[in-house]
DNA sequence: TATTGTTATACTCTATAACTATA
DNA sequence: TATAGTTATAGAGTATAACAATA
């Protein structure tokens, strides 16, 4: 087999497990009454140590703007998440995390943790950490480097 | 950092990762008027022996049947391929390449590589061939096994 | 009654472009 | 002019449900 072709298939085999990562998540996550991007975006809402800017969002969450106005939407109709006008700038708006948000991220941990798991399972734990550690690799931004 | 978390994370990984792969493949595959769906799709097609229909592209896409119509029908509409009825059983219909699909095919292939080359750059050939192998595993449905 | 494919419909996710209000 | 967020719009990808034709 040649270079593009394994390539095209590692490539093949990432979107094939993406899409069953997302049904699985989709299922877990659906009782929850929150989709797969709301959960993420609520993950970062809730690492940060200060409330971040809708700017911050996109940028962590590797989309456009406009796209985090729509999960925000989402997650604030739940009554998850609250917008805070921030008075040091008058246009930026910061996302914070509700009584009920953090409530439900316990529950949300759970539902990813078994739709993960669910995927997950032919994996022991170094075989994981060995993917993490791949995944990491991968992540860092090659055209950053040049 | 307790198992959930890690497992969540890497679930985080793998979305982020192909949500890139996604983008760079658009990007490459736009020049040729394709879709990255339907470049998949064009894959399977080509590499069946004899004309697949369409529950069986769809089992391969891992998709629902439906899914299968739309990109069979962009497919068709730029030439690549045709549908073919089946003279042995008239529910059925199969999917072939054309003349001009087959030449489509090669450029793909150059477009498929370049997109996953650009993500894939900081990987030596032995932690591609891991990932594949890590990949692979995951490929596996899990629910069968049992 | 079960299978094959389709029409109809809808939702998630994401993008670009143009606009508003600040700075 | 540049930045932060939004409205408006679009398109890719996928799903469910109802249906027609065939087996």
């Amino acid at each position: 087999m040649d270079v593009a072709e394994s390539t095209g298939n590692l490539a093949d085999q990432l979107l094939r497990l993406t899409r069953r990562l997302h049904r699985a998540q989709k299922q877990y996550l659906q009782p929850l009454g929150i989709t797969p991007a709301m959960s993420r975006l609520l993950r970062v809402v809730s690492h940060s140590e200060e409330p971040l800017r809708m700017v911050d969002l996109a940028q962590r969450l590797d989309v456009v703007p406009r796209a985090v106005t729509t999960l925000v939407d989402g997650l604030e109709s739940f009554g998850l998440v609250r917008r805070v006008p921030d008075p040091a700038n008058r246009r930026v708006i910061r996302v914070e995390l509700t009584a009920q948000g953090r409530d439900a991220l316990q529950r949300l941990r759970d539902a990813r943790r078994a739709a993960a798991e669910d995927l997950l399972a032919p994996l022991g734990p170094e075989q994981r950490e060995q993917l993490g550690e791949l995944l990491a690799a991968l992540d860092r931004d090659p055209s950053r480097s040049c």
